[in-house]
DNA sequence: TCAACACTCAATCTTTTGCTTGACTAACGG
DNA sequence: CCGTTAGTCAAGCAAAAGATTGAGTGTTGA
């Protein structure tokens, strides 16, 4: 298996750096080089580097050397499990707030006080 | 306008510490006072209150104290805006994704020149 | 052949994080 | 009232992060 399940933890703390962000959103538009990547950056190419690093070990990113100049390509899967963690808190409290709904629905009487709603309120 | 448009990167960085996902998680299920929060948390409940302080900075929680206990809740529209983020990267490489997949449909012979597949490859 | 290019590596430095401790305040609850 | 609960605040501290510098390597193009 190449997919090693990295944490994503890591994903999220990589995305969580501007620089990083611009270089994935440059990456999306297709592949680039390191320098590319620096293009934009008001930084070392060193510093480049280093974030290229935590790119690659939150599985964001891929690179390979040909030469001397290292292509970078983004690796969707690490972003797609990203959304997917989001879409997951979203449907979570949106099926809570569908129950709520129920709930509020339901005439007064004539409720389960086993089933209250008591921990569902917000 | 009470929505005064926190920056992506103070949600990213936010979402990037294992505690403080932890905590959305728990307040998807529904909104929860600081100690419910800090529960799971192997920290103290200081600890606890910085990680809340960067989850009400990036806009992701809300809160507010009634008596001595102050109850948190999800703001969502934050997590959505992030999510939205990475579905606009994964539009971007999908429609390249798919030019590339024209252009390689595309007879070899009747290829305009100035439209090449130069930095579409990947 | 050789200068320019595209990195690469290691050391260093500063700032930001994540966390603790300890002292403090303000409700409850009996 | 007074002890417990629920949080708040300010230092302080070690570790991680973001960046720089400077020196070095392998490639490429003229």
């Amino acid at each position: 298996m190449l997919k090693q399940e990295i944490p994503l933890d890591r994903v999220f703390h990589a995305l969580g750096d501007p620089s990083r962000r611009i270089m994935v959103e440059r990456l999306s538009r297709g592949p680039a080089s390191v320098s590319e990547l620096a293009r934009p950056l008001d930084m070392t190419l060193a510093g480049v580097v280093q974030h290229l690093q935590v790119l690659e070990a939150s599985g964001l990113v891929r690179s390979e050397k040909v030469g001397r100049v290292r292509t970078c390509r983004i690796e969707p899967a690490a972003l797609t499990r990203a959304e997917e963690w989001i879409g997951d808190r979203r449907t979570t409290w949106e099926r809570r707030l569908d129950r709520l709904g129920d709930l509020l629905a339901e005439p007064q009487d004539n409720v389960d006080p086993s089933n209250r709603a008591t921990d569902l309120q917000g």
